[in-house]
DNA sequence: TATTGTTATACTCTATAACTATA
DNA sequence: TATAGTTATAGAGTATAACAATA
């Protein structure tokens, strides 16, 4: 077959793209945004500074402040004091915000589900290589 | 090794991300937006009416008005009169338009580059992957 | 002085609803 | 009646710059 470098792009961007869209549906369904997502279920994994978020996000520590603001106000998170820094605030999920990514998680399954299309092999084989690529891919913008 | 599914998918997410990131970096050096270099790059490759656009945009046709003044605006496309149902509007991009994207094309190269940490095989491997993957991914929001 | 987080501001993208002009 | 595109509106994410509190 032999494919050029901007098809095997071309099919790369595509499954992103497919899979980011799948993300923001089954976020929606929790009334929640692709980034209100992502921040929730970083805070549910481990409370985390603001700062943090911010380099999660790839974007301004100051755009932080109101998304959390609205996670807040819906009360699925809380800005705690940093223990030792007093300038910092740790974002931890509640409860309900807890409850909120499980039932992502829960509806992710049947997103994961277009993986039995593919055999064992295919996926330890799909996983090894796009575990090579990653790094390639992810240093260019940092 | 035996990857689980969750693993999997959070690998496809995050070499997507990485492929947004360096996406939206290269449209950013020619002052162009994510969106408005994919709407660009897509009327560069075939003239195509406004609700064609919203399509490939995933979103409602009335956000593509915006958008396309926007690039309209900088004389990167023009509205074309469509040539039988009197409605429709075919977007066409400019002389700058087309080297706008030629200049993304060309940077994105270097994202391509990415590519050379894996050998022919493995390209032709991972192509055949995700093109089986696609389908079943494309389809859960469809 | 440097860093954390916030505020103020402006722009882009987004969906919804109501509108127009065509079909 | 239905469709293509627009407008009006509101909300969310984004960057920049300036600021307060703390280190």
């Amino acid at each position: 077959m032999s494919t050029s470098k901007a098809e095997l792009m071309d099919v790369i961007a595509a499954v992103g793209g497919a899979y980011y869209q799948d993300f923001a549906a089954v976020a929606a369904r929790q009334g929640l945004t692709p980034v209100q997502a992502k921040v929730l279920g970083a805070a549910v994994r481990a409370p985390l500074p603001m700062r943090a978020l911010a380099e999660a996000l790839v974007c301004d520590a100051s755009n932080v402040t109101g998304i959390v603001d609205r996670l807040e106000s819906r009360g699925l998170v809380r800005r705690e004091a940093g223990p030792q820094d007093r300038r910092v605030k740790i974002v931890t999920a509640t409860d309900e915000g807890r409850a909120a990514i499980l039932a992502v998680r829960e509806d992710m399954k049947s997103v994961h589900d277009a993986l039995d299309r593919l055999d064992e092999q295919e996926r330890d084989t799909l996983h090894a290589i796009l575990q090579k690529l990653l790094p390639e891919l992810s240093q260019l913008t940092a």
